[in-house]
DNA sequence: ATAAAAATGAAAATAATGTTTCAGAATTTG
DNA sequence: CAAATTCTGAAACATTATTTTCATTTTTAT
């Protein structure tokens, strides 16, 4: 039985992808990457462009089901051609398999847009300041989130750890909050999460830190956590979605480049500090150098 | 005195139209004919499309400012390049008032195209059927994460428990898991999160999970994480970032687009809960009401 | 740990593409 | 209208691309 020969390009390597080689796989990334013009030079650029071998190029093309890379690469000018002759349709699906009301692309779209109103908001000198701030090596950075927001203080916590040392995730029960400020020390940092619907315990937090000295970096959602009041900077995203709740992608995406950021700020000291940490890591053999 | 080299080949053609010959002419219009796509075969091909010999094709490609025909070719694809990368993206600062060299910007364009490479990648079936797996309240669910990827499967295992019962965090000391494995049942779904670098005890947890005849949902990166040798599902986000880590932005958006939809499959019994949920914590007054 | 299997890229073999030459055809010029 | 000029493509040639082969490395299974 034949098989369905109008499939694209990027959709055999898709459904196929799972039984690729590392270097198939190595490639079809760097052909997905740019899709479709960097599969369209010849096979020793996409080779070369992948890091692969050109008979690696030829296997997976005929892996995909061409003949030969020619083909393949016949199949890349068709497709192009036929995007290009109806650019009205395609161009605002995200995943474009899937019709505009698939929960995919609504999701999409929604995010899209929290980005671009959240980033147009921001003022770059509030955000370098708080860079500046949690590079500081002489105070010390508490963290901490609330019920739903907790798992993002978490992973600025875990990357933070890395970064610098000096760093303390506030436990999320709250009756244990009083013992973690009495080990703040004014200078110190309290990066707080709060997003709606805001939490009475992170507020009663700020405030004893604030009483303390501590100055609070607040992330919260742009209707602004009440805890703003104590805040010396605060980042307030867009967090509309698609669903019963509220989106985090666009904090998350802050808090990263906050983090690109810090790092960016301590780079001789936390390049010693990733060196060991990777040597730590070979040690206990905890995780595969490799694919 | 140096000629202009950043036309496109299409306005060369039509600048020095006039002087081309009857075959040049007739090459010429066939490759604007359905440009760029028509000038991106072999030589061989292009003149036989335009009923010339391949000696005229080379001429006009000199003519044209060309070293030769490849280059012209060359000068295709990149015009064709940046035709197609979002006008949206690069051309507009996301935050805009910082240079496009602050981080945020940059930060954004790699955020953006994550997005787009990843959602070009997602098969809406493979979506759906994860979709409706998590839905199934006779499957338990156990959600698993690694070093960095712990706050992910958190964030999602804190949505999911409101959403539905059976679900279980399985804890991050790895030394327990052989613990959960005892009350995973055959039909169960474990949903691992393993990102590079892949985790020696996330493969292993997989392979036991595998063999009690649990289903697998497996959120990786591009690269693919090994242990999806195990998974009947799984999803391959783009986390490049310019920073010494990689981002989770777009795994964030997968996850968040996953419980937005199981939350509408199983509406009839969310709605409940989540009712309940709200009259607990009126109870407590954890939480403020409004604003 | 060790053997078997699979994957990989260097290099050779093959195939195709791209370029040049050149003689005849078409066009222009006087 | 003929001579000079230009244009054109067949064919030879040069270059580059593609495929195959095969030894080595890596991975997997036992």
């Amino acid at each position: 039985m034949a098989k369905a020969q109008n499939l694209t390009v990027a959709e055999r390597i898709r459904s196929k992808f799972e039984r690729l080689t590392r270097a198939e796989r190595q490639l079809a990334n760097a052909i997905l990457e740019n899709y479709p013009v960097s599969g369209l030079g010849s096979i020793t650029t996409v080779a070369e462009v992948s890091s692969v071998s050109t008979p690696t190029v030829v296997r997976m093309a005929k892996k995909l089901g061409f003949k030969g890379f020619p083909q393949l690469q016949a199949a890349l000018r068709d497709e192009l051609e036929a995007t290009l002759s109806n650019p009205i349709t395609k161009h605002n699906l995200w995943a474009e398999n899937a019709p505009d009301t698939h929960i995919l692309n609504r999701f999409a779209d929604a995010v899209m847009d929290n980005m671009r109103q959240t980033l147009r908001q921001i003022d770059p000198e509030v955000f370098n300041a708080v860079a500046q701030l949690l590079s500081d090596r002489n105070r010390q950075i508490h963290v901490v989130g609330g019920r739903i927001t907790r798992s993002l203080a978490d992973y600025l916590f875990t990357h933070m750890q890395v970064i610098r040392s000096g760093v303390t995730l506030v436990a999320s029960n709250a009756n244990t909050w009083p013992h973690y400020v009495l080990n703040m020390n004014a200078g110190d940092v309290l990066v707080a999460f709060d997003i709606r619907r805001y939490e009475h315990d992170i507020l009663r937090l700020a405030e004893m830190a604030a009483a303390q000295g501590v100055t609070l970096v607040l992330f919260t959602d742009q209707w602004g956590s009440p805890a703003a009041k104590y805040a010396k900077y605060s980042f307030h995203s867009r967090i509309e979605a698609p669903s019963a709740w509220d989106s985090s992608v666009v904090t998350l995406f802050i808090i990263e480049t906050i983090i690109s950021a810090v790092e960016t700020l301590t780079w001789d000291e936390t390049k010693g500090r990733m060196k060991k940490l990777e040597d730590l890591f070979d040690q206990t053999k905890m995780f595969r150098k490799f694919i």
